[in-house]
RNA sequence: GCGGGUAUGGCGGAAUUGGCAGACGCGCCGGAUUUAGGAUCCGGUUCCCCGUGAGUGCAGGUUCAAGUCCUGUUACCCGUACCA
């Protein structure tokens, strides 16, 4: 057969779209999977092969469940609110939504071209006012429950995109956009209290299948610790200063306290602070530095130690010095620790350099040359006898701290709430409108969506202000409650509002009433198998957990978690091993391979390429590896002949299907490939094929190439599609040899090989040794030491 | 610093979990066919001093047997960032 793959797959693709076979059924008799890939953001680039590979791993597993007899839902959508069309709208003076509907397009007819499975009837496109009409609804419920709240504080700010980010997208100190520098900036802001949910994010991953590393890095980002809260007292006031530790049993330890530059205490203690001048410059000079400088000196401790005022260790009632350093954050904890100088590494380099006195209480290190951080009996502690270990001593300082009143066990996360809003125009509106008399009040829920109004400039106000803070018609209004004027809030939602429930969307895309249907949702949640990026672990993934717990507790979605099971893609990388990007120009983009190559060969070479999970360059030269191979895979029918059976081969078949079945199911796609490479040699060796055989192989490969295995399945006279004949079921007998090659070690190095009957006993096999020559001359004469004989594994005789 | 991961031919990568290292593919070498080929087919391809040799980042160890387990060490990648 001729390999006309541009012929072949636009003639498939065409049919299967007619004939909607990707279709999820809203209701079925059939087992259900749901298979959800990411959602692109629709940017004007297009896609390169990256967001292909992402897609093809459930791709192939979803096709083999459509085979195997699941109703599967394997949807498609775009995320397409966010900065980068702005942007590419403030530079172009096109409208974000004509840019919007731009990419989109483009998107769609790429990821057609590769014939992906897509149910393409249920696209979401989260910027359509029918989608973030329910992103609103979820964002008031929220609010209804106090969990969307403004606060005034310090927060991560973009000055070159002028916009706040939460703390997950400035990680690194770098904005997740443009990559500069953020700042710190106190700002009255929107929250989601994502905080309130950290222990029940922590505990719903003791239930889920995720790939350990992302399991790992999301209980990092939670960042639970266990420790105390305590309550220093102050010099000459009943004002006290509260801290938390993790280490209630160096409280003997404590010889002065620190705390952030921006503690509250400093205002209310002015007049008791001696050197209130001194402390002022420290914090106007650490308002200057940005985070990254922060961090960049993270060996050089600074500070200023505050004159006139002191704490007092309420443990033994001893007075320490206090001093105002960045190395204490305002963000955890109380923003105020307990200084242990011998059991802290950072406490130790302040009093080194500050000449404070350190005391040992944990015995186990040398605190002359550096902390010690460890375990250990507790020492120089006038308390109870002290205990040998630091949990015991933990859990006993915690119970006196109680008895005393003066402190109490308690944890912390390091997540933070979610900075929600963002002061830009191509988001969801927050549907808030802020009322003189009656404050932040609700847009009724029969008024949603509210609409993003129609503009025309989109820059962001010098103010660092929403460009719909400038569209009068739009900010003033009336009060939903009280009827008086009022004024809308003008700033949007970020980027993440839209993908954190998109999901629950594909069931019901269409609904009017709800953002799913409930019977649906229970028939087809929780999602069976996700992938994406690892980039998204700690950002998308954890806040689409967060609002579906929210949603759980308030009963509208049937499952508190969301994602049965959760796997990562690796990398593509550009031929020059770096990571592909416009600016490097090692980008390849899937429709140059698509005209090249064809989609089959485009989707065979990324599952091909190595391990799916970790990343690996592109190579044209191997690509055409695959070509090759696709193009023998054509051949075969010229290879059916008559005759008998050649049970090698038969059982080649079946071995290989075995392998091919369960290589999908742990995404090793690279090996089921091989293997049915191997297999294809091994067929052309033989130099024939039978017709069951053949059918056999096009439906195990077609998951990976279905457009000519549609094609061969057809020209065989094979029954409707072959994306829908029955996942071929392989015969375990026939993948059992009679017969076993076994490698002969003498002292550990292999010297020669027998074949053995299957599951042949010790003296069997070693009378066959004995009567190989080769391996006989090697063995005879000498003293045998051991002999040992694992069935079908190994033989090796130890000799001297 | 902390957490996680990786290291195997010229290259991408395999190895049923302790049992023949290098599957499969690329590249390369040789041959066939072809007016020609960056097409196709066939054969070869870990390395070398070609042996009873060496060999999975490096140094040790356990074992009849180690890429796989243990101890130490180096390099690189990812995440995080003074989290008290």
């Amino acid at each position: 057969m001729k390999y006309d793959f541009s012929a072949i797959e636009s003639k498939w693709q065409k049919k299967w779209d007619e004939a909607r076979i990707f279709c999820a059924e809203d209701h079925s008799e059939k087992p259900k999977f749901y298979g959800l890939v990411e959602f692109p953001y629709p940017s004007g680039v297009g896609m390169h092969v990256g967001h292909i590979k992402a897609y093809s791993g459930l791709e192939v597993i979803g096709r083999k469940r459509r085979m195997q007899g699941y109703n599967v839902l394997f949807p498609i959508g775009f995320d397409a609110f966010g900065l980068p069309t702005e942007n590419s709208a403030i530079k172009t003076g096109i409208h974000p939504r004509q840019l919007t509907d731009r990419n989109i397009e483009k998107f769609s007819s790429q990821l057609r071209r590769v014939g992906f499975s897509f149910d393409w009837e249920r696209v979401i496109d989260t910027t359509e006012e029918d989608y973030y009409k329910w992103t609103q609804f979820i964002f008031l419920k929220m609010f209804e429950k106090g969990l969307a709240f403004r606060d005034t504080a310090m927060v991560n700010y973009c000055p070159h995109c002028k916009v706040v980010l939460s703390n997950e997208d400035s990680q690194g100190g770098k904005c997740d956009i443009c990559h500069s520098d953020i700042v710190q900036k106190s700002k009255d802001v929107w929250y989601l209290r994502i905080t309130e949910y950290a222990d029940k994010l922590l505990q719903g991953l003791e239930g889920v299948d995720y790939l350990p590393n992302i399991k790992m890095q999301q209980v990092n980002w939670i960042g639970k610790s266990r420790g105390a809260f305590v309550n220093f007292g102050l010099t000459d006031t009943d004002e006290t200063l509260r801290i938390y530790t993790t280490r209630p049993d160096t409280l003997f330890g404590v010889t002065f306290m620190v705390i952030a530059p921006e503690h509250p205490i400093i205002e209310k203690m002015k007049d008791r602070i001696e050197n209130m001048a001194e402390v002022e410059a420290y914090q106007t000079e650490c308002t200057k530095k940005t985070e990254f400088e922060r961090t960049q000196l993270v060996k050089d401790k600074t500070g200023v130690c505050l004159k006139g005022l002191c704490g007092i260790n309420p443990v033994n009632g001893k007075e320490i010095p206090i001093y105002i350093a960045d190395y204490v954050m305002m963000g955890y904890g109380t923003g105020a620790i307990m200084a242990v100088p011998a059991h802290d590494e950072r406490d130790y380099d302040f009093a080194k350099k500050f000449g404070i006195d350190i005391i040992e209480v944990i015995k186990g290190g040398n605190i002359e040359e550096a902390a010690y951080t460890g375990d250990g009996p507790m020492v120089n502690s006038d308390f109870l006898n002290a205990y040998d270990n630091k949990a015991d001593s933990i859990a006993a300082m915690i119970e006196w701290l109680g008895e005393k009143g003066i402190g109490e066990g308690g944890v912390q996360f390091k997540m933070k709430d979610w900075a929600f809003n963002r002061q830009r125009y191509w988001g969801e509106p927050i549907p808030i409108v802020h009322c003189p008399s009656c404050g932040m009040v609700p847009v009724p829920y029969e008024e949603l969506p509210l609409r993003l109004p129609p503009v025309t400039e989109f820059e962001p106000g010098q103010g660092g202000e929403s460009p719909l803070a400038k569209l009068d018609y739009f900010v003033n209004c009336k009060c939903p409650k009280c009827g008086g004027d009022a004024k809308r809030e003008t700033d949007t939602m970020p980027q993440w509002a839209g993908s954190s429930w998109y999901f629950l969307r594909y069931i019901d895309p269409k609904n009017g009433e709800a953002l799913a249907d409930m019977d649906k949702l229970r028939y087809w949640m929780p999602v069976d198998w996700y992938n994406g990026g690892m980039e998204h672990v700690t950002r998308h993934l954890i806040y689409s957990r967060f609002w579906h717990h929210f949603l759980y507790d308030l009963g509208l979605v049937p499952t508190a978690e969301p994602y049965a099971k959760r796997t990562a893609q690796g990398l593509i990388l550009g031929p020059d091993g770096e990571k592909m990007s416009k600016s490097r120009g090692n980008v390849v983009d899937p429709n140059d391979v698509v005209d090249d190559m064809g989609a089959d060969v485009l989707r065979v070479y990324i599952l091909f390429m190595g391990d799916y999970g970790a990343a690996a360059p592109w190579s044209d030269n191997s690509m055409r590896g695959c070509k090759r191979f696709l193009e023998r895979v054509a051949d075969l029918p010229s290879l059916v002949k008559g005759g008998e059976v050649n049970t090698k081969l038969e059982s080649s078949f079946h071995k290989t299907l075995k392998k091919v079945n369960s290589d999908i199911e742990e995404m090793k796609f690279n090996t089921a490939i091989a293997a049915m490479m191997g297999l294809l040699n091994e067929v052309f060796e033989v130099g024939s094929i039978t017709k069951d055989q053949l059918s056999m192989f096009v439906r195990m490969l077609c998951p990976f190439a279905p457009h000519l295995c549609e094609e061969m399945w057809e020209s065989m006279g094979g029954k409707g599609f072959a994306s829908l004949a029955q996942w071929p079921e392989y015969d375990e007998a026939k993948t059992i040899d009679s017969t076993v090659e076994l490698a002969v070690q003498i002292n550990g190095k292999v010297r020669g090989k027998v074949t053995l009957p299957m599951n042949a006993d010790k003296d069997t096999s070693l009378a066959a040794v004995h009567a190989d020559e080769k391996l006989f001359a090697l063995v005879d004469g000498k003293t045998v030491i051991k002999e040992i004989v694992v069935p079908n594994k190994i033989i090796n005789i130890v000799v001297k």
